[in-house]
DNA sequence: AGCACGCCGACT
DNA sequence: GTCGGCGTGCTC
């Protein structure tokens, strides 16, 4: 009998019979085929052991060459499946390439030819050949692809070699590598601070005698965190060990894997894995992972699921980012699970931040993980001046203060560039009819429909709907329908009114068509080609633009104000993010912080670059509240068409959650977004001061929570709470 | 998720 | 009379 987790939607594992002739090859970690219902779906084996297979259907069959699982990753699996509260056969799904957990789109293995010289060669007479047959030579096991590289026409020599029995041709399995062309620059390994130094020091000394351990590293931007990491894992590799860097989103930091290939090139064998992958370069890396054929891999969160089975060391960079939880379907926090499978493993885990989230700085200061710090920058550049801006003492629709507009101006005659941060796509947020007072909602969802000038077009950011802009107000019929708010669109037409002449450009998800138009936008931008560079918080991260001196960031509110705990955590890490991105070494940097809430503690203390003291106030405040890290949340979201169910079903669920002892519950209540999709949502918050009360609850939880015709989706430590 | 079963409106 | 709409329920 086998426990399997199938590709469907169910609760539990599934039984299977093992039928003889496959006894000795089903094993715990492998994918095969079974039946479900009257379809063939695919599954993976949990474990295998005695049982009453009288009622159960037999598996149907085995890969020819499989690649199982290493054991702790199904333990990580199970244990995240669980602590999640998400079946196993979507958990499983979303950690599996698409080619070994999906039914339908099988992905195909590419092939391809290697050549080398067969014990018995002679002197061909063409050039052509002579010229093959010596490239063959001094690379034996050249491939194909390679070969026509250094000789386009090697198809007709090689050919003639091959019927002549003077090469030995072998087809191997080719790899579609996302890595493949793209240049890989020197990178040496500089001397260290001696406060690199101290900090390495410990890291090092766990790689001799592996064991689980999480380490806080807190560095301020530019203090040198990544050469750490590169340090740490270069004593790794040589212990012969693997390891594993998570990043926030790795679309956006190609610098960091362009850091790594520098530095490793020819040493270690790096791969990345990231949702922007094809369904094929994702079936290949899993497999030349699986295989161990990867030292390094550099990932998204998904990459916490790799199949590696020497992994001895694990980094999570930026790992306050929330972009590390997974916001639908299987909740997962990358950062979380990264803590997990370290502790599974028995390696450790470097968390590194230059603004830790609250909780694992409070791990720290329990003494759960070890805080590294990095306090200097190596090279000597002060932090930027940081001024908050009272946007109270502008008039109304002034986007750009007078302070602002001065140092925009400041920066270009100097030459140099300015960067500002807006966090709203398109033109503006609302559309207003003047004469009725009528705003624009979308059709599916309880929001305003953004106006988008470029593509005339009003787009609701959540589900996507898009309507073009009425001519006149469907209420009143009149004709003056004007925009209101401001959006990088808008605000890039700003700066044009106000800056003739200056080149500007627009960093965000519209102006980039794909991840090519992007990584050329940035090119631009760093070559000088851009005077002034709008976006949302895109450019906050990673990107470094050495000739960037003033740094706006337009308003601070949109994110201050978020309906959520941890708006204030988000708005400080985002400044002092893109607060970083200012200066140079001969030049210190600007700041500009526009915002209605300047005496915010989020803002004062982005403003002073005192992490350590938001981190405090912080504290107080969550503590007071009985938010994380004091206390712990699970949201359980319902969403269904008929709004009355669903609103019957949420006080149905809340009764019942009510019944658990040491929790508390809050709400039914509507979420923020109310309606989404054309569903209505609401959701029930349960917090405890210890985890076990809310693990108890879930466990009897399992499913039953919610009626037919009413999806229920629990969120075990939600992020935010739409 | 699929896939079937089942119970009501507009069609050759 | 049936074809097909998608609400509901089950899959070892």
């Amino acid at each position: 009998m086998a426990q399997i987790a199938v590709a469907a939607p169910l609760n539990t594992l599934l039984s299977y019979e093992i039928p003889a002739e496959l006894q000795d090859r089903v094993r715990p970690g492998l994918c095969l085929q079974v039946p479900l219902g009257r379809r063939q779906v695919q599954g993976l084996v949990f474990s295998v052991g005695p049982g009453d297979t009288t009622e159960l259907k037999p598996v149907t069959s085995v890969p020819e060459n499989p690649l199982p699982l290493p054991g702790t990753l199904l333990e990580l699996l199970r244990r995240a499946g669980d602590y999640y509260c998400h079946p196993p056969g979507e958990v499983v799904r979303q950690a599996l390439p698409a080619g070994l957990m999906s039914v339908a789109p099988r992905v195909s293995t590419l092939n391809e030819e290697h050549y080398a010289l067969s014990e018995e060669t002679g002197t061909p007479s063409g050039e052509r050949q002579r010229e093959v047959l010596n490239l063959i030579r001094q690379e034996p096991g050249i491939s194909r692809s390679r070969l026509r590289d250094l000789c386009p026409q090697m198809a007709a020599p090689v050919k003639r070699l091959q019927e002549l029995g003077w090469v030995q041709t072998e087809t191997r399995e080719r790899y579609r590598d996302p890595l493949a062309g793209a240049p890989a620059l020197p990178d040496p390994k500089p001397s260290l601070t001696e406060e690199q130094q101290a900090c390495l020091l410990p890291l090092k000394a766990i790689v001799d005698a592996p064991s689980f351990q999480p380490f806080l590293l807190q560095g301020v931007t530019g203090s040198g965190k990544t050469e750490i990491y590169l340090q740490w894992i270069e004593s790794v590799l040589t212990e012969g060990g693997q390891a594993l860097v998570l990043v926030p989103e790795i679309a956006l930091t190609p610098q960091l894997v362009g850091r790594f290939r520098g530095r490793f090139e020819g040493r270690a064998r790096l791969a990345v894995w990231h949702s922007a992958l094809s369904d094929g370069e994702r079936y290949d890396s899993w497999r030349r992972m699986a295989r161990g054929e990867v030292d390094i891999v550099i990932g998204a969160r998904s990459a916490i699921f790799a199949p590696l089975d020497r992994l001895r060391a694990i980094v999570v960079d930026e790992e306050h980012d929330s972009s590390y939880k997974q916001s639908e379907g299987f909740r997962y926090n990358g950062r979380d699970l990264a803590l997990l499978r370290a502790q599974i493993e028995d390696c450790p885990v470097l968390l590194g931040s230059a603004t830790p989230s609250l909780v694992s700085w409070y791990h720290a200061r329990q003494g759960r993980y070890q805080l590294l710090q990095l306090m200097q920058r190596p090279v000597q550049q002060p932090l930027p001046e940081v001024a908050v801006v009272d946007m109270t003492d502008c008039e109304h629709e002034q986007w750009l203060s007078p302070d602002l507009a001065s140092a925009i101006q400041g920066a270009l005659d100097r030459q140099e560039q300015a960067l500002l941060l807006l966090n709203r796509r398109g033109y503006s947020p609302f559309l207003l009819c003047e004469d009725c007072g009528t705003g624009f909602h979308c059709p599916n969802c309880d929001i305003t429909l953004t106006y988008h000038q470029r593509s005339r077009e009003l787009i609701c950011h959540y589900c996507d709907y898009r309507q073009p802009p009425p001519e006149a107000c469907p209420q009143c019929e009149g004709h003056q329908l004007t925009p209101k708010g401001i959006g990088t669109e808008r605000l890039e037409e700003t700066l044009e009114q106000t800056f003739p002449g200056a080149r500007i450009a627009r960093l965000d998800r519209d102006s980039t068509s794909g991840k090519r138009g992007h990584q050329k936008l940035v090119d631009r931008m760093r070559a000088g080609d851009i005077d002034i560079l709008v976006g949302t918080q895109m450019v906050a991260k990673g990107h470094d633009f050495p000739k960037v001196t003033v740094v706006g960031v337009v308003s601070a509110d949109s994110s201050l104000n978020l309906p959520d705990f941890r708006a204030a955590e988000r708005t400080f890490s985002l400044l002092t993010q893109v607060a970083g991105r200012a200066g140079r070494a001969d030049r210190p940097g600007q700041v500009l912080i526009q915002t209605y809430s300047p005496d915010h503690y989020a803002v004062l203390k982005a403003a002073s670059h005192d992490v350590n003291g938001f981190l405090e106030e912080e504290q107080r405040f969550r503590q007071a509240l009985a938010y994380p890290p004091y206390g712990h949340l699970v949201n359980f979201v319902l969403a269904g068409n008929r709004p009355e169910q669903v609103e019957g079903a949420a006080e149905d669920l809340s009764r019942h959650l009510n019944r658990f002892p040491d929790v508390e519950v809050l709400g039914p209540s509507p979420c923020v977004m109310a309606r989404l999709r054309g569903k209505t949502r609401w959701q029930v918050l349960v917090k405890a001061d210890q985890r076990g009360p809310l693990r108890n609850l879930l466990s009897r939880m399992n499913r039953g929570g919610a009626p037919a015709g009413v999806q229920l989706s629990i969120d075990v430590d939600p992020v935010d709470m739409f």
